[in-house]
RNA sequence: CGGGGCGUGGCUCAGUCCGGUAGAGCGCUGCGUUCGGGACGCAGAGGUCCCCGGUUCAAAUCCGGGCGCCCCGACCA
């Protein structure tokens, strides 16, 4: 499982003096988080645009065993490596709807010969289109295909350096099964297939429960670096190892059990907040329910789009979780109603509720804790009042009952009833249960053993090449600089000359051919006009695991200097037994990084 | 798409309020000195001051429009 190939003839060595990609004093002024910044400044990466980033050789080499370690473990649960255009017709995306669903995130053109075309965001489409010709009998299943490409989402907003761009590396893996139990093999080997790449580039991943999004299908995970500058929140049980994306979070409540007391209307002049209703009355929020409008884009049966109001009705402790309200009532897009649009509803602002309110004016989506309180405050559609002992079912009705509102720190895990804490992370890869949703809309059938013919059940299954980088480097860096894993950084050694005398460059000289030789990657400080001091800042800077030093001094005390980058005292090495103590080195260094 | 900030040499930035010869530090080139944690001296190169238009005798500076980049939010595999 090294990475180093000890036997091979190939010799991997990089003198400073001509490599492109300089090092900064200073950091552009284009990122505030540390793993952008250093990246830059070591002179891995250089932006082209917003979100939009060149890969410079020593970071194209960290890519390059990144991709490695991914092929190795997609190779392991038998995947087979393919590539598929970045270029798509529009035909195939229009067949899945996914050309109308998604929004200006899409990049599309018009070749020459008027044709839509598009940059494609992930490869499904491509997938299950040639799944449709290459897969006929059962007998072909289960099946995995996997790339590493390049993918565009022109994102509304780039941010993060690394961590969220427009146009990035991903490895992106498919399954194709007959049924659901290969589905659930497949998705369950990769998800040990993820773990074991975790492993193996040094950064500790936690998988939680996700949302699909635009991907549709069921059950997903998402492997998740935890740091604060993510951006997405998770929920996590320490003592159950719960574990899920704030946007489809579960959490327990245990809603008071009043009986149902007959309904009034109160007078509660300026009480327009659940704050200001709280503070008249001798009531807590949670005693309250408040509605959040949205206004959601729906398709009707003619595949036609139309905008309706959403009520969605949460205590009025919690917040709405927007994900699930999308999720519960389907709606394609949801945004924050204007004013305007809440009227036309019947409802008043600050005082909305929706008893009394024709259940066509409106979706309404009333979250479980709700429906199972007795006698809530809400609302009495009039300004200056206030309706008490409100209850779900006798009141009111709704369109939907379900989880809605959004998990929150110290909620009750609702596995085990525990605390639930609150991080942020960055989704580094992602497994998604498809189901039949792309070989329907694309024909991917297959025939069975009865001679019937039956959708490819699919999976789906990404990695981001560049985020992952970015997320080694957040995670392992000091103040210096980068302090790259051995499996990651772009070479393994960097051998530092400092040589006034001309037999001690002949001697650096020599052991630059000399480690090359054995196999040992290394990237080579030759520069001749530059001072000691700068060589170690660059040295630091770009963080390779390993440093070695030859010098007038170190050769006068009998030999080369040896250090890790990432802690750790410099010993002095005897030359001839500097190939050894690396390689050592290396092995030990490489250890941790190997299951 | 809403809010905020920025755009001047390769990099970091000053100069803009109050119009009048384009600057500093770092980096780069040459020569010399130095040489184990971002050395020093001397000499030098390097700029459509983001773009377009306007005002003015005169615009980096004022006015209008556009573009780009960063941050927050909304959004998003």
């Amino acid at each position: 499982m090294s990475m180093r190939n000890v036997n091979s003839t190939e010799r991997v060595g990089q003198r400073v003096s001509s490599l492109f990609g300089v090092t900064l004093r200073e950091a552009p002024g284009e990122s505030e988080i540390e793993s952008h910044s250093l990246l830059l400044r070591a002179g891995y990466v250089r932006q082209l645009a917003t979100g939009i980033f060149s890969y410079l050789p020593l970071a194209w080499r960290s890519l390059r065993k990144i991709e490695q370690i991914l092929r190795e473990e997609l190779d392991r649960i038998g995947g087979q490596e393919l590539s598929l255009p970045v270029v798509h017709p529009a035909e195939l995306w229009q067949q899945t709807r996914r050309w109308y669903d998604i929004d200006d995130t899409m990049a599309r053109f018009v070749d020459r010969r008027d044709r839509d075309m598009l940059l494609a965001m992930t490869h499904e489409e491509a997938v299950a289109y040639h799944s449709a010709t290459e897969i006929h009998s059962y007998r072909q299943l289960p099946a995995l295909v996997y790339q590493v490409q390049t993918k565009f989402r022109d994102e509304l907003r780039a941010r993060g350096g690394l961590i969220r761009v427009r146009e990035f590396l991903m490895k992106d893996s498919y399954s194709l099964d007959r049924d659901s139990a290969g589905l659930e093999r497949q998705y369950q080997a990769h998800y040990e297939a993820y773990e074991r790449i975790g492993a193996r580039v040094g950064l500790p991943l936690t998988a939680v429960q996700s949302d699909v999004g635009m991907m549709g299908g069921k059950i997903a995970h998402e492997f998740m670096y935890v740091t604060p500058i993510g951006e997405d929140s998770l929920a996590l049980c320490d003592s159950c190892g719960y574990a899920a994306n704030r946007d489809v979070a579960d959490f327990a409540l245990n809603p008071e059990r009043t009986e149902p007391e007959p309904m009034e209307r109160v007078h509660t002049p300026g009480a327009s907040t659940i704050a200001a209703l709280s503070d008249l009355y001798e009531i807590t929020a949670a005693d309250t329910a408040k509605i959040v409008f949205y206004v959601g884009t729906f398709v009707n049966e003619q595949g036609e789009q139309y905008e309706k109001v959403v009520a969605a009705i949460v205590r009025g402790d919690l917040e709405v979780n927007v994900i699930q309200v999308q999720n519960l009532t389907g709606a394609l897009e949801l945004r924050p109603a204007q004013e305007e649009e809440i009227a036309m509803t019947g409802m008043v602002p600050g005082f909305a509720s929706p008893v009394g309110i024709d259940q066509e004016a409106a979706i309404f989506v009333v979250d479980r804790w709700v429906a199972d309180s007795p006698n809530l405050i809400m609302g009495a559609n009039k300004v200056d009042y206030h309706l008490k002992n409100v209850c779900y079912g006798r009141d009111y009705d709704a369109a939907f009952v379900g989880p809605l509102a959004a998990v929150f720190e110290g909620a009750s895990c609702a596995e085990c009833g525990k605390g639930l804490r609150m991080v942020r992370g960055v989704e580094v890869g992602n497994i998604f249960q498809l189901g039949t949703r792309y070989s329907e809309a694309l024909g991917a059938h297959f025939t069975d053993e009865n001679g019937s013919e039956r959708p490819i059940w699919m999976g789906s299954y990404g990695i981001g090449l560049g985020r992952l980088l970015a997320c080694v480097a957040e995670e392992y860096c000091d103040d210096d600089g980068l302090e790259l894993p051995m499996s990651v950084a772009p070479y393994h050694v960097t051998l530092i000359a400092l040589a006034r005398e001309e037999n001690t460059h002949e001697v650096a000289e020599r052991m630059f051919a000399t480690l090359t030789e054995a196999g040992i990657e290394v990237l080579y400080d030759d520069r001749q006009d530059v001072s000691p001091g700068v060589k170690f800042k660059d040295a630091d800077l770009r963080g390779l695991p390993l440093r070695v030093v030859i010098g007038d001094r170190s050769l006068a005390n009998g030999g080369a200097e040896l250090q890790r980058r990432a802690g750790g005292d410099s010993r002095l090495v005897p030359l001839d037994d500097l190939v050894h103590e690396i390689q050592t080195e290396l092995d030990t260094l490489l250890k941790p990084l190997c299951i």
